[in-house]
DNA sequence: ATCCATCTATACGCTTGAGTCATGGATCCT
DNA sequence: AGGATCCATGACTCAAGCGTATAGATGGAT
């Protein structure tokens, strides 16, 4: 609308106090003093005045004074040294910039008020980790369904490296696992059962069957996945076991895979978040299934965590 | 492992200003002044003490003294009245509380950071906001291709409630939409097609089709989802367009669908997403695809719009 | 058992900076 | 032109936060 010279710095952002040390010699351009200077004071004038629509009807909302709030934003404004607002005396618009950093604001603050929240009385949101596969189909119905049931928790699926990690790290207070954690700090339940596949290359001759055996993989090179840790050898009669192989990564163990050197063993929901062409999933009819589990902190579960338990079994027992 | 009074409010959380007006009624037991009261120093503060192990070095990671630590660690607990941080001489460990207070101020300065640099410099993150049904069978392969093509720039997918509110508020730097919007604000490309798919209930007689044509559908009465926005009566020949009905969320579309009285249109990612027992989708052969387009804000695209436009159409041209 | 080392909490004076009040400059409406 | 409204800025005030110094607590070593 106005290509005009929008965002410029309306000062040198050098401040005064370069009280910070810079050992670190990164030699990066960036002045990091800025990020420890930002306060959430600055942030709640910013998203105050672009509510309130002027600086001294935010003055108002806030409880200080107009002139308090100019200058609020202005050292906002200093300290990125970027211009966040265009000031004209009728109206106040975000400048480009302006928009992204308000809605960083916006998250920033929100997150704080679940912070408080749920360090004060209950907790805000329920957040379930997940390593690898996730709830697979159902992740959407079980978004859907939770938000109707309980809108007053926010659901989130959060991805952790570990499922162990993100429990004790405290990133999610609960987590979905395929196996029983022997750790004695946490607790799970099962909440449904999932069929195992396994992976084929699509050229295979098994991967014109609808579903197959345990015993016709026999000659087979099995590739194991060790972060997903839903295959074992175990399955298989202690008398036939196939070769192993082992990879970190999906992706890697699906290329694999599709050159028709190896077969995979995994459970339905990966089948359903990693489809590749050249790759087909076929039911293993003897296999037992797995258990899919949610788990959490013993000591201190979520309160919210028998409801989740408790939807995600019925969702697993509708679909079965 | 210590079942002791372990987070008991460590004093009176009563502060003494009670200068914010309490005109809300509601009743609620909470502080409502700590929530203003929470600053980034204490937040910083906190996760320096865990990072680091002890107060005392937590103090020289920060460049404060160790009494400076005391304190603000003090303020914080004092404001949320829990105790934090369970102090013995030789060690520091958190509550259990402190635990998820630790990890949520991380996400706030982390949030602050990425704020921070992508006011000043480049971009942190890259959101794409969809407001139904995003990318289908293709979102996990975006996602993990983007995460190896471009490490330094974090993907985020966010449900918005609209794509052109999402994109105007700043909650998304680009959004996935399947048709072009007709605001001068934002342009568009095209990225992919999507077959369309008619959703049928399971016992519908044309259900055991393989695909079905439009004129199988003349006499039907067409569930329009006005959210979705992806169907129109302008596929069908002018003279036999079927009769409308229309919902706005999509349980209502999927249950009304699956009692027999009504069909729907809709794209391939839909079913993808919205599997449901009693429903089916069937390809219609001569309806024409529809296109996927990535929406950017035209007077200030995300710089690493192009490359996710690029890797979308080679996703989806793979699949093709 | 005592001493010492280490770590956290508190007391006191000082400095910084956020706030208020008052005023100036700019823009729009009447 | 006059008035109204709004943002910016200068001078001043005062509380909040910091550093120094020290007390209290705990665990290990002699």
């Amino acid at each position: 609308m106005d290509p005009s010279p929008e965002d410029a710095p309306p000062e040198g952002a050098s401040g005064k106090g370069a009280s910070v040390e810079d050992a670190s010699g990164t030699g990066a351009p960036v002045d990091h003093a800025s990020v420890m200077n930002v306060e959430l004071r600055q942030l709640r004038c910013l998203v105050a005045i672009v509510d309130e629509g002027t600086f001294t009807d935010a003055a108002i909302a806030l409880g200080v004074s107009q002139a308090a709030v100019s200058r609020t934003l202005a050292s906002l404004e200093r300290a990125l040294g970027v211009r966040l607002l265009r000031r004209t005396s009728r109206e106040v618009a975000p400048t480009a910039t302006g928009l992204r950093v308000l809605a960083h604001a916006r998250r920033v603050l929100g997150e704080v008020a679940d912070l408080v929240q749920e360090a004060m009385s209950g907790r805000a949101s329920l957040r379930i980790g997940y390593a690898w596969s996730a709830l697979g189909r159902h992740t959407l119905a079980f978004q859907r369904d939770w938000a109707r049931a309980h809108p007053e928790t926010e659901l989130r699926l959060v991805r952790v490296n570990s499922v162990t990690a993100g429990l004790a790290e405290g990133a999610c207070d609960a987590a979905v696992v395929r196996r029983p954690l022997d750790d004695r700090r946490f607790d799970s339940a099962i909440v449904g059962l999932e069929r195992r596949l396994c992976a084929l290359a699509a050229d295979d001759p098994l991967a014109g069957r609808r579903s197959v055996r345990l015993a016709d993989l026999g000659g087979r090179v099995l590739l194991i996945d060790r972060r997903t840790g839903t295959t074992t050898t175990e399955l298989f009669p202690p008398d036939s076991r196939p070769a192993t192989r082992e990879t970190h990564d999906v992706d890697e163990w699906l290329t694999a895979i599709s050159t028709g050197r190896c077969v995979g063993m995994t459970a339905e929901s990966t089948a359903h978040q990693y489809p590749r062409p050249g790759v087909v999933y076929r039911p293993v009819r003897d296999a037992e299934p797995i258990a899919v589990r949610l788990a959490w902190w013993r000591d201190d579960p979520h309160p919210a965590a028998p409801a989740a338990i408790e939807l995600l079994t019925e969702l697993y027992r509708r679909a079965a």
